[in-house]
DNA sequence: ATAAATCCTATAGAATAGGTATGAATTAAA
DNA sequence: TTTAATTCATACCTATTCTATAGGATTTAT
């Protein structure tokens, strides 16, 4: 399951594509309209933003905007920037491969070949742009 | 990530699969050709008992087996006896469903949407019977 | 100057993960 | 009938992660 960072930061991310760019949001907005506690969110921002997810601006009248095009923003960078790998087990995470330590071959893994399939499944739907996710009012 | 209990549990029902059913697999016999923990994998496998997927046979001689035939079971089965929903995010899970406390309305819910088609490619894929697990040699 | 922000470090409580200890109950075989 | 092998049950333990909060330093528009 993600872990309540990971949607948070999801809701944040959502939120900020919404939000005229010009004017940053504030983490107080942010935590008011998605009900996200205040300092929670802080923490959660700061790991967006040196995951160049989203950008901030200081002082009074500052606060945070997406750091790229929304067009190349997906759920699955958030994820990752938030929880790690997308995949259910580290022998087949492009980004955080780890080998498992109790399995002795991972050419003729059964666990392994199956975990794949669904990873391979999972990854392009959660690599979308998030301008695919409609916004149905 | 699936959980060590997730996966050890996983290989025991392939190693219990594999075993000549005549006779049961005592716990220390799948504990060594698995490389799991005795005690936890004794645990894992009362916990396997209590979901109707193994059987067991006491006293000397005794052991494990299959409760059911291969067929009939999924790995889908297995997960969700360990770690619980297989599911990303609560709200559309079927069997361990919960409403998410900060979503106003699931029906236009953006993230429930992506997550809801997350799951339904997973699904198949996990639900299939663990005798289309071909054992490579 | 002041207020509104971000930024940073540290901490705390709760839950979960991963595993261990101890021992009772059951049963086949010697 | 004793012994050894085994499951069954409960409780406990330790480390880590999760979720969140506290307190303050720094930056900046007004
Ligand atoms: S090699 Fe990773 S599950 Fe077997
Ligand atoms: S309703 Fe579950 S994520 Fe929004």
């Amino acid at each position: 399951m993600l872990s309540k960072r990971a949607k948070y930061a999801i809701k944040t991310i959502l939120f900020l594509q919404d939000h005229p760019e010009l004017v940053p949001a504030s983490a107080k907005l942010i935590s008011e309209r998605e009900t996200i506690p205040y300092k929670f969110l802080e923490n959660i921002l700061r790991d967006l933003k040196t995951h160049q997810l989203v950008k901030s601006v200081r002082g009074a009248e500052g606060g945070y905007a997406l750091a790229k095009d929304p067009s190349m923003i997906s759920i699955a960078q958030v994820m990752r920037a938030m929880d790690g790998p997308i995949a259910l087990i580290p022998c087949i995470s492009e980004r955080f491969y780890e080998s498992c330590p109790e399995c002795t071959d991972e050419e003729t893994c059964r666990i392994r070949k199956l975990f794949a399939e669904v990873r391979s499944e999972m990854v392009p739907i959660l690599e979308r742009p998030i301008t695919t996710l409609a916004k149905s009012k």
